[in-house]
DNA sequence: CGTCTATTTGAATGTACTCAAAAGCGGTGG
DNA sequence: CCACCGCTTTTGAGTACATTCAAATAGACG
């Protein structure tokens, strides 16, 4: 259950076995079932984890009661409400599961304690935050000068095991359009072939 | 001239006087004139800087030439290619000065160097860029669930000295609009009220 | 004052949206 | 096995908002 979050640590940092050990004494292991949430808004202390098996979206809800998808989460991936665990404040975001799941969770007191336990931690999580920063600066200069059509075949080639494996209605969200212009918009590549 | 900058480290972390004269060691003041670059798209090594005085902007150009802002910066603030920087690619931006401005700059050797010399950076960074991170996804959820209209209202709440000192042009770019927009919108603003 | 750039305004166009409904697909229970 | 239900995807028609192209006005600066 835990070679490969081992494995996934040792892409960025080198580890004892001691150190290993200390480290998963932290995680705590989750099965949740599609539709089931691994984080509501609202809740407190909460981190997110490290995605072991299956799909979950991070997403908020607006004024008028759309969903908006933040992130999406397969396996080797993490997610989490960055935002409210680094401060403490009430979570701005949903995480709940797209496929059946198990998710290692970590909650934010964990992580802090993990790094002073263990100071390699603090490298990695570094490093983990510095990869996320500049997808996100990615996908905002992306949302700036690119088409809709332009973002969804990024979209599909920079995480192809996601574009198939989630229902269209959901990368639509993702994407910051509605199901049926991704459909046009979908219906209009294949023609274009 | 480095006094800000210290309190501005204080903000994060504690030095001591000894650990601040190392760090100081490694930024280079510059004075960049209105018009002027910092860094140029395909430079390398470069980080960025610390900003002492004056008003830049982070662009990139995409294929048909236009120009899309993807962060302003003022006193008090960093501006850098973050990207290049951690992988050592060409950058992918232009910084240049919206205004006449001195820069503390830093390349990436410079910051690797501090973070080994003085280990409380690496603690530093990490939480320049947690703020970073957090600031990113906070965008890209408005682009997602706002208006236009919204978004530079955002705009203004959250940079009013920015929103005040830099010409609409800039915003409308940022905020991924055309002046022509962004100026009609300004006026049904002024209309309401 | 003249030049250059930024901003505003107008008119026509286009892209994505809303509302509405049909078609497709998967799973459940009779 | 088929009928039905719920949900996703597709399609159609009309609309709204931002864009483009063009031009006029306003400001900034030497």
């Amino acid at each position: 259950m835990y070679e490969q979050l081992r494995a996934h640590f040792e892409k960025k940092i080198t580890l004892t076995d001691a150190d290993f050990q200390k480290a998963v004494k932290f995680f705590v292991p989750k099965k949740i079932r599609k539709g089931q949430f691994l984080l509501h808004e609202g809740d407190i202390g909460r981190y997110g984890g490290y995605v072991n098996k299956g799909c979950l979206r991070q997403y908020s809800i607006d004024d008028k009661g759309e969903e908006h998808i933040v992130q999406f989460a397969i396996e080797d991936w993490w997610i989490s409400d960055m935002y409210s665990s680094l401060t403490g404040t009430p979570a701005k975001y949903n995480i709940d599961a797209l496929e059946n799941s198990e998710v290692l969770s970590l909650d934010a007191r964990s992580q802090e304690q993990l790094c002073l336990e263990v100071p390699v931690f603090e490298r990695f999580f570094r490093l983990l935050l510095q990869g996320a920063f500049i997808a996100k600066e990615r996908r905002i200069m992306a949302s700036l000068s690119e088409s809709a059509e332009q973002q969804y075949l990024d979209f599909q080639k920079a995480y192809p095991q996601i574009a198939q494996r989630v229902p269209l209605n959901q990368i639509a969200s993702y994407l910051g359009i509605t199901p049926q212009s991704l459909s046009r918009i979908r219906k209009e590549m294949v023609e274009k072939k």
